[in-house]
DNA sequence: CTGTTAGCGCGTTCAA
DNA sequence: TTGAACGCGCTAACAG
């Protein structure tokens, strides 16, 4: 249907008799055209469905307009939300995004940074997998992950998150605590759980920790070993670990929020649809995003730390201790 | 840390008194270089850290060695899972993929296309959003969408999956049966349905249908308007449809498998996590994104459609009208 | 058989 | 407004 080649800007030129360097200013706007010739010229190019080619653009002025997003592990569901609110504050900017997965692999991360950098990215968008640092590279990059990370150009604040989910859990009464803390390893994990902590200590509450992946089925063995009769709630990091756990305290008899209130940390799609609907706490993801790209577009220097958002479902209540004197079902 | 100035094939060139050409031939092999000359070539290469530059590559080859994966909405379950396919089929080629989202919007989709392919990607795998028609563009384009679709490339066989799914509830003994329909537009939709629907007509059974949105929300609105009392078992055109139908339906006291049996379709990371857990089924999505793949990268010129497969789990168990004369709770 | 020269591809940019 | 150089790796034609 399409003739194979596209137009080039030398056809244009050529069919109006005029010069290349006239074309390419007069569709771009640059320089000085006469307006009755730049209209021709617009018209010409219309006409051919005339399409600049990015490539050769690229080559010319050294920069491809695109970035590079490399993300942990695309098969956990938070970082596709991540993926389009980049996608999203990207297009805003006439940016396409050139998508990599780490797949949890340190190595592969290196490899995809030095692969996209040799593929012409502008800059780089990164969320590290667990327990990396970032090796510099010849373009700007913006790491998402905590606070506290060296180099961290936009994170959500976690530590405020884990204050907010803190504060719930005391105003509800609770104050025989388990944290299901998630990897050791993850600074976002760490920042999560330290701001609970702090709440909880300085209200004379000692939680107990108990550390994991970040998974649902590290949550679901948690949920079917650990001594429960101990806790009024179960705080944890990530909503997979919650989730998980829940539907395994479900299967010995412990129901939530009546016997054991419960939160996760993220917001996921997921969170609402567990039965009871998971509190938990929300990232705005689209702030951070974008805060990523205005860094990398040189927007901005500084690093971006976010607000997050209590998310207050069904899975907390207040302890059902106060009536039936701390004892568990089961 | 790093010079600002990525290493070029003139430098190699210069710093051992040879041709860039004779470079270029010993990087790649081609051509013919003494195996001596060539080490050297290499050893300097490597010694300057050395990366050929992919655009001025691609400029004079014609070939990126990219992909645009362009989604119907990644924030919707199944994309990422797909995405994640592709990337993976596609850098066991040495392709990067260029991800667009075309946020259900076919004029997005239109834009992404064509924007994607000015950016020089060798090829298009497209899963298109519902209802459209994917313009030939200048490069292979990979349809990803049913088996039904005219220039379709690769799919599951949803159809069959229709089929494994009412066979399985005909085999319980569910002769009243509800169908959650989804889009009518859509043809994966209509493919599974027609799947569910020829099996159960076969079996003198006439379903009723029911057409909505695909989404968690519109299965939860079924779920909470539909007179339930004349069906044993519903089967959903997809998973999120039949979670949003499950939640609804037990909050008006009808208990899924015992007062009704539930079908999802896909698989969703979700379908195992609700409770019950959802029978459904799987999409063997590696295969698809692996033959979409190899499409564009002209290994087959064929269309590829790939079996699915049922994922019995609790939803589904024999209608309790044998027990209960047809009675539902409510 | 080994290596070089010259110029391509295409939009941008600068001196004229 | 324009001609020509430019960016950088690739490749056909050519020379040693």
């Amino acid at each position: 249907m399409s003739q194979a080649r596209p137009s080039s800007i030398r056809e244009i030129a050529t069919k109006l008799g005029v010069s290349t360097a006239t074309v390419s200013n007069a569709l771009r706007g640059t320089g000085r055209v006469s307006s009755g010739l730049a209209e021709q010229i617009r018209l010409e190019a219309d006409r051919l469905g005339y399409v600049p080619d990015h490539t050769a653009r690229a080559l010319r002025t050294g920069k491809s307009n695109t970035v590079g997003l490399l993300v942990p592990n695309i098969g956990q569901p938070l970082f596709p939300a991540f993926a389009q609110a980049i996608e999203r504050a990207a297009k805003r900017r006439g940016l396409a995004v050139l998508i990599g997965d780490s797949q949890g692999d340190p190595q592969q991360q290196d490899f995809e940074i030095r692969n996209m950098v040799a593929r012409g990215v502008d800059a780089l968008i990164v969320i590290p997998t667990r327990g990396t640092t970032i090796t510099q590279a010849d373009v700007p990059i913006a790491v998402i992950d905590s606070a506290a990370t060296t180099g961290n150009i936009a994170a959500s604040d976690h530590r405020e998150g884990g204050r907010l989910i803190a504060r719930h859990l005391l105003a509800l009464g609770h104050e025989r605590l388990l944290i299901l803390a998630g990897p050791e390893n993850s600074l976002v994990a760490r920042e999560r759980v330290e701001g609970m902590c702090e709440v909880f200590r300085q209200a004379g509450v000692e939680p107990a920790l108990q550390h994991s992946d970040a998974t649902f089925e590290a949550g679901s063995i948690l949920g079917r070993e650990l001594d429960l009769r101990h806790f009024t709630a179960c705080a944890a990091a990530y909503d997979a670990l919650a989730i998980g756990f829940a539907i395994a305290v479900k299967e010995r008899g412990c129901s939530i929020p009546e016997d054991m209130s419960l939160t996760g940390f993220d917001d996921l799609m997921w969170a609402q649809i567990v039965s009871p609907p998971l509190t938990t706490v929300r990232q705005d993801l689209e702030a951070v995003a974008n805060h990523a790209l205005a860094f990398v577009a040189g927007e901005t220097g500084t690093s971006g730390i976010f607000p997050t958002k209590l998310v207050v479902r069904q899975s907390t209540a207040r302890p059902s201790a106060f009536a039936k004197g701390g004892k568990h079902a089961e």
